[in-house]
DNA sequence: CTGAAAGCGCTTACAG
DNA sequence: CTGAAAGCGCTTACAG
């Protein structure tokens, strides 16, 4: 492979000045650089990026932890992951995706080796046993997902206790006095997914306040149990007139579901849901939602990171904790409740 | 930071026989093994990354290059994506993932800086721009996805031609004798996807062979234009008694599409699907359906990449292309037509 | 079976 | 403004 010591003797200067001319750390002559940058060509010289890291101790390389739970709607990361890797490239950084089980080991793993100079945390638990290895490590990390403890780490999410509430209040404003939610599988929950409880906790405690009748229910991430599952929480609460969803799978197979019971949206019943536009468009989920906001999750944690990384953030700045405030896509698919119903 | 240097003089011998005692390269006196053990125990020791990088002149780390089309489904990516991460992982190997748009470059960067081993490249298209330069790269490379030429490198895809085959083929056991194809976005076409046309060109071949009157189209990838287009094509051949789905967004369309118009999966019209099973049943896609196979593709891709980094594989082996033949999961959606329809 | 030393390809104080 | 040299933390022939 063709060195800098390559470059240093076709331009005839001494490597310590191909490198500088390369890096402009110091001042050069502009023949000689130009000679330098004549010899790159020439050669086709990259600097060899192990090399470099081991000089420098920079790897330009995040290291992103993705997480998969069972029963979790798992495509919906892609657009994390892009969000990442896309903001990462503009700032001049690979990523490096860990999808291990293990998710600790691989933490651990990577951080010791000094394979990346810091880390994204996708699919972050309420007390995720990640954190712990995050905190002792030597390089900085930014979170997608609200913890418990959110201490030296930024942390990015969607604001989902105002997420559950404008949910509530969007269909009290239209008149609906009963409704029903339906969740991720418990599941999720029990393996972390605080999203879950934080979006359904917020909405009962907000339709309470509003005397609204709720019923908040777990349902199945998979067909053809959810389309039981609904047909069961429809027939338990036949006067409720909107439907809360925060299951993408619900919101697929819902159309026919209301289809085989001769409803309709929004004239017999209301729906609001809380998925990706993406996955809205392309698989026909033809309610008014609230979008995940992953590519801009994504990118804004990677900004945070790398501002750490190089330095930007003071060391005694406090950490970030950004939450991103829930805006409904309307798709037409909410209205007041017919009357006397 | 630890380095083996810490580790040799905890355990009181050279730092070469802590480096073999870790790496098993030479015989070590069991003693003196364990000393050294005990020291990395002691200290946390985990060798520098780029380091070992440098004197070795492997990374252990696999670059993937996805690829995304405009209007092409991008979260079926993810589960190749997995496949690819898991596997590597399982051998021992990191994986960069890269998404940016100028592949071509991406992988000049990867490749010359030496920051990977190898590399895998998905959603390969007939004239894939970046095989030019993984030809000409020091590092063996994959593929996910057939192109016109394979010479140079190891080749994993579906057999789409099969697949289209198998469509048609199933469709005239049961008796039908008009079908309707619908196609992913010709746009995808353009930009290289080859896999569309080398089903519907097979199918198209076959059913002239069969005697049956296939009309293929393309299809819009998202709401609500895959719909109308959907509606377009069933009143254009209203004596169409199958329809052949490669396209998601169509896949999920098509239920209240069908609904609409009063017809029955399978009495009056049988459908057959080309999708991935978790999108199946996540997203209320309930029609027979061949999978994807993205998983066991992205595996056997970095079986054969690790296989060739380690030199597993013979000089002058032939260079592998492996097709997966298609086998449909049976959702119950086809049927012979209707007597007389 | 073990150690001292060279070398991987960079960057960056240190001298001039 | 430039060069010679040290050093980053490993691995591995070379000697013994």
């Amino acid at each position: 492979m063709v060195t800098i010591g390559d470059v240093a003797r076709v331009a005839g200067v001494s490597r310590s000045t191909a490198s500088y001319a390369l890096s402009g750390k110091r001042a050069i002559t502009p023949a000689v650089r130009a000679k330098v940058l004549e010899a790159v060509q020439e050669l086709g010289y990259t600097p060899n990026a192990g090399a470099r890291a081991l000089a420098t101790s920079h790897t330009k390389v995040i290291g992103l932890l993705a997480r998969f739970l069972e029963d979790e709607f798992a495509p919906a990361m892609l657009q994390y992951i892009l969000g990442v890797t896309n903001e990462a490239r503009e700032l001049g950084y690979d990523t490096l995706l860990v999808s291990e089980e293990d998710g600790v080991h691989a933490l651990e793993r990577l951080a010791s080796s000094r394979m990346v100079d810091g880390f994204v945390l996708l699919n972050v638990a309420e007390n995720d046993d990640r954190l712990g290895v995050l905190r002792q490590a030597a390089q900085p990390g930014a979170l997608v997902g609200l913890p418990e403890r959110t201490s030296g780490v930024d942390v990015f999410d969607l604001d989902f206790v105002g997420t559950g509430r404008l949910m509530v209040d969007h269909m009290h404003e239209l008149g609906h006095r009963e409704l029903i939610l339906v969740s991720q599988p418990q599941h999720v929950v029990e393996r972390g997914g605080a999203y879950v409880w934080r979006l359904a906790n917020a909405a009962l405690e907000r339709a309470a306040q509003l005397g609204i009748d709720l019923h908040a229910y777990f349902g199945s991430s998979t067909q053809p149990s959810i389309g039981e599952d609904l047909n069961r929480f429809l027939d338990a609460h036949p006067d409720a007139t909107g439907l809360l969803l925060n299951n993408e799978a619900a919101a697929a197979a819902l159309p026919s579901v209301l289809a085989e019971r001769g409803l309709h949206v929004p004239a017999d019943v209301s729906v609001i849901g809380r998925y990706s536009d993406d996955f809205a468009r392309t698989f026909s989920l033809p309610f008014s939602s609230i979008d995940s906001a992953a590519d801009e999750l994504g990118r804004a944690a990677v900004q945070q990171l790398v501002a750490r990384i190089e330095g930007r953030i003071p060391e005694g700045a406090r950490n970030v904790v950004h939450l991103i405030s829930p805006e409904i896509l309307d798709r037409g698919s909410t209205a007041a409740p017919r009357v006397g119903s």
